[in-house]
DNA sequence: ATGGCGGGTCTAACCCGA
């Protein structure tokens, strides 16, 4: 099972490129970011040409995420819920950037965390706070027991292998000890970064900024993510971002990241319980 | 670097992103 994040920046001026992307690689799952678009505007038509099924949450001009699925989305949830939240909410919900469904019994999560800013800005608080309340939408989910697939544009460079210059920028927006522990409270033990199971290296990017010819120097960073449960760890095939679409004319400046899920490969906890049922 | 580019919409001496 194909399971891919993007953040396209416009569902609209990217729609042909997302389109074509997809009939190439043929996704079962695809969660994209930065929609901004209305749910109402949303261009749902060519994506169930192609057989897909489409879950929505948007807002005018900003954020905005989406899943598209081969199969239909189960118990599609929009924004953070109303539970034991240690932040208040309330601030959250005008921002659209977090929508979650499940498949095959897989709880996906697709997030746009936000930017920040700069360290001593309004928005960086909020950003840490969002991260906070994720942290506790997390402890929900864990509590129900699901394998977890949280991906998405997370904002934050998880360590110096994932920034091109880590001299220039460590200790900056979205490379700052302060986000890499939020986040780092959001993942716990409990999630493992797809990427690094493969690949340990840097010099691997997500994004590119498009000002000084930051792609064609390959002045990039990686911070867009896919984690997953400790559990599917052994049914990880592959994580890979590819960085074709960011070769595209008008571009996004972020590139697609995918996981291919192998969900027939039968884990431990399996063959015992097998075992135990041969027992009796 | 009040910078760069490229989305958006109130089409601008605009806002926002990363």
């Amino acid at each position: 099972m194909l399971i891919a994040t993007w953040n396209v920046n416009s569902i609209r001026t990217r729609l042909s490129q997302i389109i074509d992307w997809m009939s190439q690689v043929n996704p079962d799952i695809l969660c994209l970011q930065e929609t901004k678009v209305m749910d109402d505007s949303f261009p749902i038509e060519p994506f169930k040409n192609l057989g897909y099924s489409v879950e929505v949450y948007g807002q005018k001009s900003y954020n905005g995420v989406a899943i598209i699925s081969k199969t239909k989305a189960e118990n599609v949830q929009k924004g953070f819920s109303f539970k034991d939240y240690d932040q208040n909410i309330e601030i959250f919900l005008d921002q659209k950037r977090l929508i979650s469904a499940e498949f095959n019994g897989i709880k996906i999560i697709n997030v746009y965390v936000p930017n920040g800013s700069s360290l001593e800005s309004d928005k960086f608080q909020y950003k840490i706070n969002w991260l906070n309340c994720l942290a506790s939408f997390l402890n929900e989910q864990e509590e129900e027991g699901k394998s977890i697939c949280l991906m998405g544009d997370f904002n934050v460079a998880p360590s110096d292998l994932d920034i091109h210059d880590p001299d220039k920028y460590e200790g900056g927006i979205m490379a700052s000890e302060i986000e890499r522990n939020a986040l780092n409270n959001v993942l716990k033990e409990r999630l493992i970064d797809s990427f690094r199971i493969f690949e340990k290296n840097t010099g691997h990017w997500s994004w590119w900024d498009y000002r000084n010819n930051a792609y064609e120097l390959n002045k990039g960073w990686r911070i867009d993510q896919i984690y997953i449960s400790k559990e599917l760890s052994s049914k990880l095939k592959s994580c890979v971002i590819d960085s074709s679409p960011r070769e595209n004319v008008r571009p996004s400046d972020h590139a697609p990241v995918m996981i291919d899920l192998n969900l027939n490969v039968i884990d431990d906890d399996f063959f015992e319980s097998e075992d135990d049922f041969f027992e009796i």
